[in-house]
DNA sequence: TTATCATATGAATAATCTTTCATATGTATA
DNA sequence: TATACATATGAAAGATTATTCATATGATAA
């Protein structure tokens, strides 16, 4: 702390620190928080989101619409499915992907509007 | 493609494929919005956030805030700064670091929610 | 103008992650 | 039941990143 705050910054201080210890997350919270960022912070996972916002797809044409290979498209899937990005259902012998949920939707639809800021 | 798809799956496939390329971010801008999850990815850094989501503070609060080293905390705002989830003013000898616009807040928001829907 | 305070930055190491290749699993069909 | 098809997974290599330490910068006060 600066050694020559005033009584009363020192008193605003101690108060925003209060805020900010009642509105922290727990560690483990922070963590998985962290990591589902993480999942949609590849471009390689980012597009697949985003190509599955527009409907879902099995993965070979998954595949197709990001152009990659197979094999990394479903490492990728997996990590957006473990961070509740995605959602998976099986149909015959394909397996079908969409968006988890509203929250994500909103999310894609923020971000898009934040990169929109720069123009 | 899977080679029994029905005339009508085709076309339905090639619509979706249409739909996706038609949406699909230019490669530049899907690596800059990446960048931007990317630096709300790290738990240290979405700490920053969280306490900065409550109000501004300088970098000394701050780093009491979250409780780390000066230095890992300056050079955590920095990646946060130039991906345009935070901003700095001067003030004095002491830079005040605030979230950047209302798009953050609301993705903070829809993070936490998401979170909350695993209870 | 020198000393001090608040913050930033470069370089290096350690840790983490992404992709690829090879192969396994599970489903449908002959 | 044997084969083909769609997807998943383990291991390893290469790439990327976070943190730390030491030091630099920029602002104020003496």
């Amino acid at each position: 702390m600066a050694i020559n705050d005033s009584p009363v910054e020192r008193a605003e201080h101690e108060q925003r620190l209060q805020d900010v210890r009642r509105t922290m997350l727990s560690d483990e919270k922070l963590a998985t928080m962290a990591a589902r960022f993480k999942a949609i912070s590849e471009p390689s996972r980012l597009k697949i989101l985003l190509a599955l916002s527009c409907g879902e797809l099995c993965v070979e044409h998954l595949t197709q619409a990001v152009g990659g290979n197979q094999s990394a498209v479903s490492h990728q899937l997996k990590t957006l499915k473990d961070n509740k990005i995605v959602r998976a259902r099986r149909n015959g012998k394909q397996i079908i992907y969409t968006v988890a949920d509203e929250h994500i939707m909103l999310m894609i639809k923020t971000a898009k509007e934040h990169l929109d800021c720069d123009e």
